[in-house]
DNA sequence: AAAGCCTCCAACCGCGGAGTT
DNA sequence: GAACTCCGCGGTTGGAGGCTT
C-alpha cells in the first residue's frame, strides 16, 4: 500500500543540522515497515530516537514506538473484540475511567489505541444515541445493568466452555467480579457473593438479583428499571428509561441508525452476530421481543 | 452510477513525568 | 536544581472504505 508522499515535513524537535532532515509523517510504508521490525529483530525496541536513526528510518522515534506497538508487534492481536474483551473493557473503565494503558494491560494483545477507538467509536456512540452524558451516572448504570449482563449472556450462550478471557498479572484493585479463594466472586451488581468469577461469570446471570433474565416482559423491565437506576443525578432522565421499557425508546434509537423503516431488518438478520458487540443489539432485540406479545 | 454521509482506526500532537547531564 | 532529552499517555484528526440516498 504506497501512500501518498506529499506530507513530508521537519519536525519541531530536530535541533543540529545532523538532524535536520526531512521527516515522513503519515501511512507507514511495507518498506518502513520491514526496516523497523528488521532492527528491531536485531537490535531490541526502546531507545526511540536513535532506533529510528539507526534503522534509516525518516521517522521520529515517537512514530516508531508507536508503529511499532500498536501494529508490528508479533504479539498484537487484530480483529474485532470478542464480547469477553469488551466486557473487560467496560468493566476495567468503570473503575479506571479513561486510564487506557491500564486498560490494556490486562487485554494482552490489545492496545490502549485500540481500547480507547473502542471506547470513543462503540460506547460513546451509544451514549450520544441516548442523549446522555457519557461520563454520567445514568450511563454508568446502563452499562453496568443493561450493557454488562447481555454481554454476559453473549459469552454464555455462545460456549459452554469459558473462554479466554486473560488473567491479569494482578487483579487491578477493586475489580467488580474478584476471583477469590473460595472460588466465589463478588459481583459489583448486587454486592453479594455468587459461585462463580470472572473466568466462569455464567453464574452471575441466573444468581445476581439486580441483572435483569433474558426473557424480561416490557413490564417486568420497567419494573427492573425503576428499581435499579437510582434518581439522583440531575443528569439522569427517567421518562427515557420510561420510554426504554415501554419500547418507544427503541424507535428513537433505531431512527438514529436510520433503520426505522425496515422492520425486516430487526427480525432477521440484524441479530446477527455482529450486532451483539454493542447496546444497538438490546434495543433490537426488545423490539423483535415486542413483536412476539 | 455517483455524490454525500458515516464509521472506524491508524497516526499525529501536546503534555507531563522520569531520567540524564 | 536547572536544563535538556526521552518516553508514554490520552486526546484528536484525517482518510479509507462502506453505506445510503
Amino acid at each position: 500500500m504506497e501512500t501518498d508522499m506529499s506530507f513530508l515535513s521537519k519536525t519541531s524537535s530536530s535541533s543540529s543540522s545532523d538532524d535536520d532532515i526531512e521527516l515522513r509523517r503519515g501511512p507507514w510504508t511495507i518498506e518502513e515497515d520491514n526496516l523497523l521490525v528488521h532492527y528491531i529483530t536485531n537490535h531490541g525496541e526502546g531507545r526511540w530516537n536513535m532506533l529510528a536513526k539507526h534503522a534509516g528510518l525518516k521517522r521520529t522515534g515517537k512514530s516508531c514506538r508507536l508503529r511499532w506497538l500498536n501494529y508490528l508487534k508479533p504479539d498484537v492481536k487484530r480483529g474485532n473484540l470478542t464480547p469477553q474483551e469488551q466486557l473487560m473493557i467496560l468493566e476495567l473503565h468503570s473503575k479506571l475511567g479513561n486510564r487506557w494503558s491500564k486498560i490494556a494491560h490486562y487485554l494482552p494483545g490489545r492496545t490502549d489505541n485500540e481500547i480507547k477507538n473502542y471506547w470513543r467509536t462503540r460506547v460513546q456512540k451509544q451514549a450520544r444515541n441516548l442523549k446522555i452524558d457519557a461520563n454520567s451516572a445514568a450511563f454508568q448504570e446502563m452499562i453496568r445493568y443493561l450493557w454488562i449482563p447481555r454481554l454476559l449472556q453473549k459469552i454464555q450462550s455462545s460456549s459452554s466452555v469459558m473462554p479466554s478471557i486473560q488473567s491479569p498479572q494482578s487483579t487491578p484493585q477493586g475489580f467488580n467480579i474478584e476471583k477469590n479463594s473460595t472460588n466465589t466472586s463478588r459481583c459489583s451488581s448486587c454486592s453479594s457473593s455468587h459461585s462463580s468469577n470472572i473466568y466462569n461469570s455464567t453464574n452471575i446471570m441466573s444468581e445476581c438479583p439486580k441483572i435483569p433474565p433474558r426473557d424480561i416482559g416490557d413490564s417486568d423491565l420497567n419494573s427492573f428499571v425503576k428499581a435499579h437506576f437510582p434518581v439522583d443525578d440531575n443528569s439522569y432522565d427517567v421518562d427515557n428509561y420510561g420510554q426504554l421499557a415501554t419500547g418507544n425508546y427503541y424507535n428513537d434509537v433505531m431512527d438514529y441508525d436510520q433503520m426505522s423503516g425496515d422492520q425486516n431488518k430487526l427480525t432477521g438478520d440484524v441479530l446477527s452476530d455482529s450486532f451483539w458487540s454493542n447496546m444497538d443489539e438490546f434495543f433490537y432485540q426488545k423490539q423483535d421481543m415486542s413483536h412476539c406479545r
